[in-house]
DNA sequence: TGGACTAGCCTGTATATACAACTTGGCAGG
DNA sequence: CCTGCCAAGTTGTATATACAGGCTAGTCCA
């Protein structure tokens, strides 16, 4: 029983996923034209243009007519990976983001961080614990632990200037996301660290991030409850933008 | 200054939707083959593929080689829209839903539901109150708005048997989706329908949904933040799928 | 020197054609 | 009556070809 033969296009398609989630091909970098592909690949034009095509759409790359194709810069990739970057967030709320690293320390995994990283007990991980402001006010607490091997160069940023999110991002594309929201009481420390009145709950973003096929970071974040919400938008591809005006109305129907 | 031309293939994927957002198409009706759109429309066969297949991509029809093309049960659409109904969502974890009718009116809307819902002042609505149950604990209570013209029947549904996001989604496919998640300490009444202990915050989600271009039902969705949470898995288009065991092992990490 | 133009590459679309694989229904033979 | 087979319709893929339109660099001319 031989396994069946993935269509030429498919396979064109994992070709060039696998140049970029191997690195050979990094974001900005031109990947080969229609052309090229015709002349490197052996297939036709309307081949190569259908696979670069469902890449664009699937968000690995983006196509400029008269210029050529380019790996997307990830961080436009999905919904979620979008928004996974708070200090962006606050930007484009017209605010001032600013943030305390409070560690930055190599660590040896232990328990449920090995088990959720995949990784052996014992194995080196880096454990960053920063708080982020808007204009001045706690508005995120990120407990975050991140494969050692992944980022070796991880203890020697400065998070001021760059979120780990966005550092983890530079090294190389996140992939997949896994995350879980609730609500709950915040523990003292983080309650401190957040200004947080007594009994104001918090809503808590746990996320697991993938690259290259296995977990590479781990982050617990707390958010103050009477200042922060998720927001998202669903609507089929091909939808005209949302209007944000209406969505700021709802934002601000409290009881 | 006249409009650039839409692409053929562009043009004929607006009338299928058309037709399938009007309801002249229903779910699993049968959408004309790729022939039949070569006879009718005048365009190559090729053509009429890449639009079909677009479609089938987008989630608005699927397609069985040898028998045909069919519109899509909207249910399963988009990501969010899937976990939409609590009911599904529970049997799927095993337990077993059952459900209170709290309140079931008809109601003239004002200030901020019919600003929700676009509607004007005084234009009748329903008001349904559900607490839902899984296992026989409360889990979530359902204060939602529906605008009466757009389920003239609503007064009438038993919504123990069908919950209201399933017959909602029964009368015309839901489209888009706008939600707000926040932590947040519940008042006196919510607290007590979810039997939920003092300082218990509550996870709540605010949903706007829209069908045919228009906002139809506007929910406040009260979570006990003891024993809910909303989980989501983000992978590019073509990934496997995930591992649900590790989603568990995930979900227990608690501190 | 500077500006206009063009050749050459690129993507975007559209068509005609071909073959493969799948599904259904009907028909012929047992 | 049942079984097996085949024909017709459908989707899925692949190719060759064509033309339109965007972009760039280099050339030519004033």
């Amino acid at each position: 029983m031989t396994a069946k033969q993935k269509p030429r296009y498919q396979q064109l398609k994992d070709h060039i996923i696998t140049r970029i989630s191997s690195g050979e091909l990094r974001p900005t970098d031109r990947v080969p034209s229609e052309n090229e592909l015709v002349a490197s690949m052996s297939v036709s034009r309307m081949t190569a243009n259908r696979a670069l095509r469902e890449l664009t759409d699937e968000g690995y790359v983006e196509r400029i007519a008269g210029r050529g194709t380019f790996v997307s810069d990830f961080r436009s990739r999905s919904h979620v990976l979008e928004v996974h970057n708070i200090a962006d967030e606050i930007e484009r709320r017209g605010g001032v983001h600013s943030c305390e690293v409070v560690r930055n320390s190599r660590q040896h995994a232990r328990g449920e961080i090995a088990r959720a990283l995949h990784v052996d007990q014992g194995v080196e991980v880096f454990h960053l614990l920063l708080v982020h402001c808007e204009d001045g006010t706690p508005i995120q607490v990120e407990d975050r632990h991140v494969v050692a091997d992944f980022a070796p160069e991880c203890g020697d940023q400065d998070f001021h200037a760059v979120t780990p999110s966005a550092y983890l991002t530079a090294i190389s594309p996140l992939q997949e996301a896994e995350q879980v929201v609730r609500a709950q009481q915040p523990n003292a420390a983080v309650r401190a660290r957040l200004q947080m009145a007594e009994h104001e709950p918090c809503l808590v973003v746990i996320r697991r991030t993938w690259s290259r096929g296995r977990p590479v970071t781990f982050a617990r974040l707390h958010h103050p409850g009477s200042c922060y919400e998720l927001t998202g938008h669903y609507a089929p591809p091909g939808t005209p933008k949302s209007t944000p005006a209406d969505v700021v109305q709802l934002e601000n129907l409290q009881r």
